[in-house]
DNA sequence: CTATGCATGTCGATA
DNA sequence: TATCGACGTGCATAG
């Protein structure tokens, strides 16, 4: 067991504890009284308060206040952080980010705690009901969406964008379909409808396009209603229990109809 | 100083002190080896590895693991958690969430780490150069796009959006500014042209358009010629010298301008 | 309360 | 490397 605990510590010895951290790719944990700058993209200025700070392991930096779901300030990983010990002034963490570049400045006034730690976690992390998933169970079961729709290819690239799903009804008549995982607004209708007009212009056949999702914007019943696209409005939870079922059988037919057209 | 820290406890002091915590809106912070498991819009399974959990003093529940900007798993603010001691199992956390309907199922096998305790943090935050501010610049300086520009309103509704500023230019034609604080994409410009078309539409007169922003994408150069649309480069540094000389003088023409028209 | 657009959005996939 | 679209996006505001 490799990890450091320090309570109330003198900030030179965060200091030096820190450096050694960072250097040795390790997660840091630190409470303590701060004031913070952040510069780049935006701008903006922390006064001081209580926080609670996250070094991780690849270098991101989080600033996270006592409420809140998110961080006040923040570097992603790619971040270099540096450790600088002012006497008299506190401890100032700088991280720097290239490309944007941007600088955030944490000044420490006091450190209630220090934890450094090397953690391992390899495990692996599933999403169940994404946009991939929702496309295979359409794709598997397209009675979901009308009886007698053919599936005919997923994903398939028109113009600058991809279709999610394109089909034939039982009429011979192409569909081109596009999803959403949650509420589908204006822009989904107009995505849609750029893929309509699209296909209209390579196949020189006008499709019908139809926008799936568990709900829709009142502004995008609308576009829908004027643009001539229709809709259909799908149950997530019903759904889930179809993958549920589908795991089981540990039938995917998403690979065979990304290959075979 | 109420801070407590307890280091690779067992999980039945664990569970007593969490309650505690809890219960008492404290900050909660682990290091440990766990499980997570997620259902409410979409569903995921993180399976077992070293994290860090903090559960915040407002409610708000932050998973993540020792690497990367996010957490893989999180409930906001609004979440009410519950603590169950399964001897032999483990310890497990349940945050539950209302609107949407989510579930978040952290199982504990092992903590290395507990520290509870209360932060205060009153601390103002302030950001700088968000779109606001960039907007309240130019409506003070609209030399900064062009000479002799006169803002006339900002904000205003056009169609079913807001156009950022429009004024008129020295030869007295109404000009429509769509304002970007980053980089300009194609969307952006269709944005604006879109404002463009419903201003012209609405009144009669085919306006110019002029996309601001500090950088463009050369597909959204590309549009921008294509549609017969302006654009103008800025330069945040310089604008954000700007910001602080106008905030030493408190002044905010933007509230006039909205209020007046 | 819902709909809409911004965000230091982040992140991944693709050309 | 730049671009594009999805995200459990979150979030603030206008209606």
């Amino acid at each position: 067991m490799t990890m450091l605990v320090l309570e109330n510590p003198d900030l030179d010895i965060v200091s030096e504890e820190l450096k050694k951290a960072i250097a040795g790719r390790k997660l840091v944990i630190l409470i303590g009284t701060c004031k913070v700058d952040y510069e780049g993209r935006g701008a903006s200025r922390l006064e001081e308060g209580e926080r609670v700070i996250i070094i991780k392991q690849d270098g991101a930096v989080l600033v996270h206040r006592p409420e809140g779901y998110q961080p006040v300030n923040w570097q992603p990983s790619l971040a270099i952080t540096e450790v600088l010990n002012k006497p008299g002034m506190g401890l100032i963490i700088h991280v720097v980010r290239d490309k944007p570049r941007e600088y955030l400045t944490i000044l420490l006034s006091k450190v209630n705690l220090v934890v450094i730690d090397k953690l391992t976690d390899t495990g692996e992390f599933t999403m169940y009901l994404d946009e991939g998933t929702l496309r295979d169970i359409i794709v598997e079961n397209p009675d979901i969406l009308e009886k007698g729709l053919r599936i005919v290819g997923v994903e398939k690239r028109l113009g600058d964008g991809y279709v999610d799903i394109y089909g034939i009804d039982v009429n011979g008549r192409p569909v081109v379909i596009e999803l959403k995982r949650s509420l589908a607004t204006k822009e989904a209708v107009l995505q849609l409808y750029k893929y309509v007009k699209l296909f209209e212009k390579e196949h020189g056949v006008s499709p019908r396009g139809i926008l799936v999702s568990p709900s829709f914007s009142p502004s995008a019943l609308e576009s829908l209603n004027r643009l001539g696209l229709e809709y259909k409005s799908i149950d997530l939870k019903e759904l889930w229990g179809m993958v549920k079922e589908k795991r089981k059988k540990h039938i995917s037919l998403e690979r065979f109809f990304n290959k075979s057209d």
